[in-house]
RNA sequence: GCGCCAGUAGCUCAGCCGGAUAGAGCAACUGCCUUCUAAGCAGUAGGCCAGGGGUUCGAGUCCCUUCUGGCGCGCCA
């Protein structure tokens, strides 16, 4: 069982196919399997608990008019035994559903039994999912697009595991190939222009400009002094990335761990040189996908449906990183074993999507078990316009720059507000302001004011205490019936984020709970409440604390007791 | 040129498998604190859902097309 609301959907999708049934044993509608139909929740919810489009979607099939089959239906609902309380025809058609009072008390009842976990489902069934994540290349610091997809991964990786997937969340080390010895001709560079100045060697067009490949370069002559000035430069330029490089990887688990990511496993592309790159190597020439050409060995992309090849060894000899990102892939599924591998990618990556899931094919595996996210990146903004970083100072937003300005809290749920898929304008004005117009702000207050009730009813000796399930139907007003409802989706709502790979979901669920909390203390007392309203109410309180705390705790958002 | 994503209120965005009067936040204006936190609530105003065709009982949602914006199409990663 996911949750008592879920249970009410389907047992009421149960009495519409009965009804259906029933109606045409009679005679009176087609002996035919009915058109799939939602129970849904209507948009105004004064229309129903529940609403179904039933009589409407076979309207055409059955040659009824919708409100006659509603009709029909309905005359055949056997609500008796169900927590069904009444059903009404409205509209062009839809047939709504009202709950009995006890329904509601049970919904606050299970939030309260299940407390830290409720939300938690068994619904991935322990399916073995991975969920790779920022990936940054370790050559400098991270930039805000990482920041983007640190947060989503992050979310989406708790969604998986709060809905009953086995998950892992890794982080790719790419610490080899060409980017690599990028890094170690930028340090060269920089460790020659120190020593003997700018004028001594040329810095590199492309190399990489940023300031910290220069405290690289001086913090490694505090250590090693001219010592590599007279060497070769291959041995140059090892000493240097093997200084370097192990440096750069941990800030990013420090830097990463401040953003409150930890992973389970830090995966280095350097292990896969030479036997997995290799093996996966063979395997594709063994199954007849890849071929030689001009010196190159490609892959036969086209074989897929792209338009043409592509490269998988050079015709130096070094494989490219498409062929090391199958064998990592390889790795994910053939070796490790995952039924699902979930990558968050920038949008500037799509073009790599349907080669890598074709290469997945292409060496007996299946390229449906990998999903890219991809994550529209993000646009800085100051004073309205788009800020770009000065190339000449190579300075630009770090992700460490953004969490010395920005609280963490509205950082992480900044990142996540908006769906993957959509652009998002990050205002650095707005967020230096720590602006208390922030959702996240709202949301917690809504936390933090239910704890503040809880303490003054606790001065007065009230706590809160198990209610009867009978006794909610005290409970009437639409605010405490609509906030209840609410709270019954949170199991629902995981499971879509994690379906949907939709973390956005989450923290509009949130939102959606503190503004019906809002409006139902503004409604509502609790303290002076005679006891038969003051309890139930206090039990739903209490429920409510639960499901903001559970969702912030799954966002790694802190849930303030004061403010 | 080809491909992917997007275009909804002044701004930033929701809108689930096609359904009931198109929603929220910000900005603007008006109310609500002698009683549990006003970082809140209620209300007013603001819309040719980019344009045009089509499918349907019904389209912001599906199909075609045009326009606009972002990104991608390396023996880069």
């Amino acid at each position: 069982m996911i949750s008592i609301f879920a249970d009410a959907q389907s047992s009421i999708a149960q009495i519409i196919k009965n009804a259906f049934a029933a109606a045409a044993a009679a005679g009176e509608l087609p002996d035919a399997a009915p058109a799939d139909f939602v129970v849904e929740v209507p948009a105004d919810t004064a229309k129903g608990d529940f609403a179904t489009n039933a009589a409407m979607v076979n309207a055409k099939a059955m040659r009824l008019a919708p409100v006659k089959i509603a009709q029909l239906l309905s005359a055949h609902f056997v609500l008796e035994g169900t927590e069904v309380e009444r059903c009404e025809i409205a509209g062009p058609g839809f047939i709504n559903f009202f709950m009995q009072p006890s329904w509601f008390g049970r919904i606050v009842g299970e939030v309260a039994e299940k407390g830290d976990r409720y939300g938690r489902s068994d619904y991935g069934k322990g399916k073995k999912v991975m969920v790779e994540y920022v990936s940054a290349n370790p050559t400098g610091p991270m930039h805000m697009g990482n920041a983007r997809g640190g947060a989503i991964g992050d979310v989406l990786a708790e969604a998986m595991d709060w809905s009953g997937h086995d998950t892992t969340r890794e982080f790719y080390v790419n610490d080899a190939g060409n980017q690599i010895e990028k890094f170690g001709i930028s340090l060269e560079a920089r460790y020659i222009q120190q020593l003997q100045g700018e004028d001594a060697i040329e810095f590199p067009e492309d190399a990489y400009h940023g300031a910290d490949i220069i405290e690289h370069a001086k913090a490694f002559i505090e250590i090693y002094g001219d010592k590599y000035l007279s060497c070769d430069s291959r041995t140059r330029k090892d000493a240097l990335i093997g200084y370097a490089l192990p440096k750069n990887i941990d800030n990013l688990k420090r830097d990463l761990g401040r953003y409150r990511i930890d992973y389970d496993m830090w995966f280095k592309e350097s292990t896969l040189y030479p036997d997995a790159v290799e093996a996966v190597l063979k395997v594709l020439r063994d199954r007849g996908m890849a071929y030689e050409q001009e010196g190159a060995l490609w892959y036969k992309a086209t074989d897929f449906g792209a338009e043409k090849d592509e490269v998988l060894v050079r015709a130096n000899g070094f494989p490219t990183y498409f062929a090391a990102d199958i064998a990592y892939h390889y790795n994910k599924f053939a070796v490790r074993g995952f039924d699902k591998v979930i990558n968050v990618w920038g949008a500037d990556h799509h073009g790599h999507v349907a080669r890598l899931k074709g290469a997945m094919d292409a060496v007996g595996l299946s390229g449906d078990k990998l999903d890219i996210v991809l994550m529209q990146l993000v646009r800085l903004m100051k004073d309205g316009e788009p800020y770009r970083m000065s190339k000449r100072s190579g300075k630009s937003i770090t992700l460490t720059d953004l969490l010395d300005e920005v609280p963490l809290d509205a950082a992480r749920f900044f990142f996540i507000m908006r769906e993957p898929g959509s652009p998002l304008d990050f205002d650095l004005d707005l967020a230096v302001e720590e602006s208390s117009k922030n959702p996240v702000f709202y949301v917690q207050y809504a936390h933090a004011r239910i704890c503040s009730l809880l303490k003054n009813l606790a001065a007065e000796g009230i706590s809160p205490r198990p209610v009867a399930t009978a006794d909610f139907a005290a409970l009437t007003t639409p605010e405490e019936r609509e906030l209840i409802r609410r709270l019954g989706q949170l199991p629902q709502e995981i499971i879509a984020a994690a379906k949907g790979y939709d973390p956005a979901k989450i923290s509009g669920y949130v939102s959606d709970v503190a503004t019906l909390f809002h409006k139902f203390y503004t409604a509502c007392r609790v303290k002076g409440e005679p006891d038969e309203l003051l309890y139930p109410r206090l039990a739903l309180c209490e429920a409510t604390k639960t499901v903001i705390r559970n969702c912030l705790a799954l966002l790694k958002i802190t849930a303030p007791e004061v403010m």
